[in-house]
DNA sequence: TACGATAAGAAACGCAACGTATCTAAAGAG
DNA sequence: CTCTTTAGATACGTTGCGTTTCTTATCGTA
């Protein structure tokens, strides 16, 4: 492409590599994504992908965490309802196809990549933005007095990501906006309140029988 | 084998493939299932299966349909929480690493053949035997006033599986006992909790603005 | 019982991508 | 300016793909 005999080396070659994944990901997907095609994309060869990655789901893995989106502010509609939607939306946004068939693949080979499985879990039971956002979005619900006050398990900070993650999955995204409706109306509202009577009451923890 | 040169035909030997294909997925998982693996094991050639199947998803699909376990009874402990937990330790036993590494794979394939999808999501949307367990544990607590009456939507019924596939998929199964209680006592039974309140204060759907 | 259609089984094909090895020459360090 | 590192190019053997070709066992039917 350069036309000049200018070698890359370091930091500027890895990062152009990762960016190649990455378009190469956008354009055919993970599983038509070959490393070939994405050394080709940067202008390098094999040999030097291999030298830094492990395999196709190692150097995925790093191009995606070099283009995870910036998280903007939580909503802050006036309601709870409300920010839930527009949270659960912008999430639902994210998760298309090319995501979707992303995390199916690299989950796929983390199987016997423990290293693999490693990031990828921890990517996916920690998506900090989120979960400051819905402490964010709750904590302004129970100033409302919309919400009882309410503590938070890590599991129900995560779950709206994983209830989109797996709706997007196993339905095919992009998720209508009904579903989205549905997810936060049928599941994620009721919850919280459920979290909150419960607490409330002082019962749970007490009532444990064993 | 058989030292014969007895040959199968129709369902006898679709019979025989399948077998050796959910044998090949217990023996060496999803990710190094080769139709070539599965023909000889069979006894038999690969035509023969690209004859019948489209590939491995669609196999490995298919054994599976014909090796779904026998449903048992929904659990009955005289309790609300222990009723779940059984029924989730239950489900959590049988997501194990084999059928949650089958579960990516295919899903990553489904991406790119519409029938496979449509099969997975199917399955994955539809456990009759499932919702109807959930469904008889409800009534009992309810019977039991453990609960208000709540009715419950279709996703609600099928979160069980859902919660339990996506931690046994991001975490690694098998799930621990704990991680099984944390998913009754902090989300699921929490948010019966919260679906029988709003049902019952009958504010739910009349309070949505728009 | 014999015949003809059907489909199983065996073998080989070309293709694509794998992951590795070898070699050169360019870049950067001292 | 020399030396070490390593990018880039090329080619390798391997595996499994999905398909084609051909033989022949099996089954339905006359």
């Amino acid at each position: 492409m350069t036309g000049t005999k200018s070698r890359r080396r370091g930091a500027q070659l890895e990062q152009a590599i990762l960016d190649a994944a990455w378009d190469e990901l956008r354009a055919v997907g993970y599983a038509r994504l070959t490393i070939e095609a994405v050394a080709a994309r940067a202008g390098t060869s094999k040999p030097v992908i291999y030298r830094r990655w492990g395999g196709r789901a190692e150097l995925v893995l790093a191009a995606w965490f070099r283009n995870l989106p910036v998280e903007p502010e939580a909503p802050d509609t006036g309601t709870l309802r409300g920010d839930l939607r527009t949270l659960f939306s912008r999430i639902a946004r994210r998760a298309d196809s090319m995501m979707n068939e992303m995390v199916a693949g690299v989950m796929g080979e983390a199987f016997r990549h423990p290293e693999v499985a490693a990031l990828l879990g921890e990517r996916l039971a920690n998506p900090s933005p989120l979960t400051d956002a819905v402490r964010a979005i709750v904590g302004r619900a129970v100033a409302r007095a919309e919400l009882p006050p309410v503590d938070l398990p890590h599991r129900v900070l995560r779950l709206p990501l994983d209830l989109i993650r797996n709706e997007s999955m196993t339905c095919g995204a992009p998720l209508a906006e009904e579903t989205v409706a549905s997810l936060v109306d049928d599941v994620y509202v009721p919850l919280l309140h459920g979290l909150a009577g419960l607490q409330d009451v002082g019962a749970v923890k007490e009532a444990r029988p064993a």
